[in-house]
DNA sequence: TTACCAACGTA
DNA sequence: CGTACGTTGGTAAC
């Protein structure tokens, strides 16, 4: 039974809307003698406008009682306040995200989505102000009163940090919301009811996201930064001597080439040149390039170390840890739910790329351990579901893919891991030709279903994932710096074969996150990070067992929704650490 | 000041 | 074995 929506959405002034759907009144569950406890639950059957801080109890209270799909323009915005007082929202209606799903892309203000769902021409759109000192027609003095235009947009202005709406106004933002999710949702049925369901996850995605920007990552403060000064040296007392550690460090590479001491080692043109006066002539000098040159002079050897001491000592060095580690010890930055592409989850600050060296610093606090989980091969499971290849999804039964596959074709298990990959990112160099031509014989449905998605890319047609979000060719790699027609028709072809498997892997991801979040929330657990196929999940070490084993359930639970059955099996590696590097691998 | 590139970290 | 992202410090254009 679809709980009824009711919108939640905030002014900047600190008031908030609560506005349930026509005719949807929201009443909390019957207590035991059939009567509602109005006073503990009271019911929603007409808008509201309250003060923040009251609107947020209100929400608290339905929330608990699981009367309704919240609906906002953005959880960013509308939610923080939900957010910040620690709600636990489970069910929720992102009008940004879905319609990031419908249209593809990253651009989804409340305005865009409006005119997508009213199917109103984009290029209409009236221009926002700059909310400059040149706009005369300003705020203080002129409260906006109507949210939508004569025209049928939406006043441009409407939710921006200076908008100051009435009440009715604010009403009327809150119906406009629950207008867009309606329509929104009626567009993702036409696609099938996945996507429906996918824009409950990428909705619940975008909360967490909130959650994630609001919790951070715990530390270990002191063996971060044993771990920097190793690297990056001890911390500088002040400018000059930083740029004296610096100069050291520098100085290290430049005593293997006399003469060349003024060469400046951030600038690629320089270091171009000084490897050429010693013999290494290479077309750029990335460390790949280098790396055979190792052996013909000292100095490529000295400068790969440098480079390595230098990203520590720049990206992650101590101004990183003073910046963005908290007193409360924990890595924070801001998150969100999708990309513009296929529809990963972002994260800043490098908790998406600390380098595995500082992974020890990544530390469970007091009392607590982490449940670290992984899906295991999802990328060619995820391939199984999507092209519905009932033999691939046989292969997917087994722990470990690529052992049935090998035996299918033939061959030695490297080979077939190797052709796998080939097949699914696009091969370009190497060996695994023979292997290829086997899998197209096994898997005639899941090889065609990839170059579908390649032929597709070739000609701009824009795609779908398996949820329904739309992958985009017009624009995407309009721009890529390539020579001649063929090898920019190739690149678009990669794209999108990569894609539509990279995009429903993180659909699949994003429902086990919100799952693992829901159905761990009340042994005090905590999702602290997401990383593409990854879950670091921050329990009370008492619980440590029993979240293992519901993290491991909810994998389950989310690949038996989303994909609609059971013939392709999902694997999870998870395991109670204390140190982020105790992770195998 | 802004835009882009090279380089490299993660999946 | 391809794709995606974020961050830094550099140059060049505005």
């Amino acid at each position: 039974m679809a709980a009824p929506l009711v919108a939640f959405v905030t002014s900047p002034d600190a008031r908030a809307a609560i506005v349930p759907a026509d005719g949807a009144a929201v009443r909390p569950p019957a207590g035991p003698g059939g009567s509602v406890d109005a006073g503990v639950h009271p019911a929603v059957d007409a808008a509201v406008v309250l003060p923040l801080g009251e609107a947020v109890r209100r929400v608290a209270e339905l929330v608990e009682a699981g009367a309704a799909r919240f609906t906002w323009w953005a959880a960013g915005i509308d939610a923080a306040p939900l957010v910040a007082a620690r709600v636990p929202v489970a069910r929720c209606w992102d009008v940004a995200e879905a319609h990031r799903l419908l249209l593809g892309g990253w651009d989804a203000s409340p305005q865009v989505a409006w005119a997508a769902a009213h199917g109103l021409d984009r290029g209409g759109l009236p221009p926002a102000s700059r909310g400059d000192l040149f706009d005369f027609h300003a705020t203080d003095d002129d409260p906006v009163d109507v949210v939508v235009r004569p025209d049928g947009y939406l006043v441009p202005d409407a939710g921006s940090p200076q908008w100051r709406p009435t009440d009715e106004a604010l009403v009327a933002w809150g119906r406009a919301a629950l207008d867009c999710a309606t329509a929104q949702a009626a567009a993702l049925d036409r696609l099938g009811p996945r996507s429906v369901a996918a824009a409950h996850s990428e909705s619940a995605a975008a909360y967490l996201c909130v959650e994630l920007t609001r919790d951070g990552l715990p530390i270990d403060r002191e063996v971060a930064r044993e771990l920097i000064e190793a690297s990056a040296g001890a911390r500088p007392t002040d400018e000059a001597d930083a740029r004296r550690i610096r100069a050291g460090r520098d100085a290290a590479v430049l005593a293997h080439t006399p003469g060349r001491e003024s060469t400046d080692l951030r600038n690629p043109v320089q270091v171009r040149e000084l490897l050429a006066s010693v013999g290494v002539v290479v077309p750029n000098t990335r460390k790949w390039v280098l790396e055979p040159f190792r052996e013909t002079h000292s100095v490529v050897g000295a400068l790969l170390e440098w480079r390595k001491a230098e990203r520590i000592a720049t990206t992650y060095g101590h101004t990183w840890l003073d910046t963005h580690v908290g007193p409360d010890d924990r890595l924070r930055g801001g998150w969100t739910a999708c990309d513009g592409a296929a529809g990963r989850m972002t994260a800043q600050n490098g908790l998406h790329n600390l380098p595995a060296a500082l992974r020890p610093a990544v530390a469970a606090h007091p009392g607590h351990v982490f449940v670290r989980a992984d899906l295991g091969q999802i990328e060619p499971r995820v391939l199984a579901v999507v092209a519905g290849d009932a033999s691939f999804a046989a292969a997917t039964r087994a722990d470990d893919l690529y052992a049935p596959v090998a035996a299918t074709l033939g061959v030695d298990r490297p080979v077939a891991k190797i052709a796998v990959l080939a097949a699914m990112y696009g091969q370009r160099s190497g060996a695994a030709g023979e292997a290829l031509k086997g899998l197209e014989r096994a898997y005639p449905v899941a090889m065609g279903y990839l170059d579908g998605a390649y032929a597709a890319g070739v000609r701009r047609e824009p795609l779908r994932t398996y949820g329904g979000r739309l992958i985009r060719l017009d624009q995407v790699l309009s721009d890529v710096p390539v020579e001649g027609a063929a090898a920019h028709d190739a690149a678009r072809g990669r794209f999108a074969r990569n894609a539509v498997i990279q995009g429903s892997a993180a659909e699949l991801f994003k429902a086990w996150a919100a799952t693992v979040r829901a159905t761990t929330r009340d042994l005090g657990a905590q999702i602290v990070l997401c990383l593409h196929d990854e879950l670091l999940v921050h329990v009370p070490e008492q619980h440590a067992e029993e979240a293992r084993a519901r993290v491991v359930a909810a994998l389950d639970d989310s690949a038996r929704r989303w994909t609609g059955s059971t013939q392709v099996r999902f694997v999870a590696d998870a395991s109670v650490i204390r140190r982020w590097s105790e992770a195998k691998e």
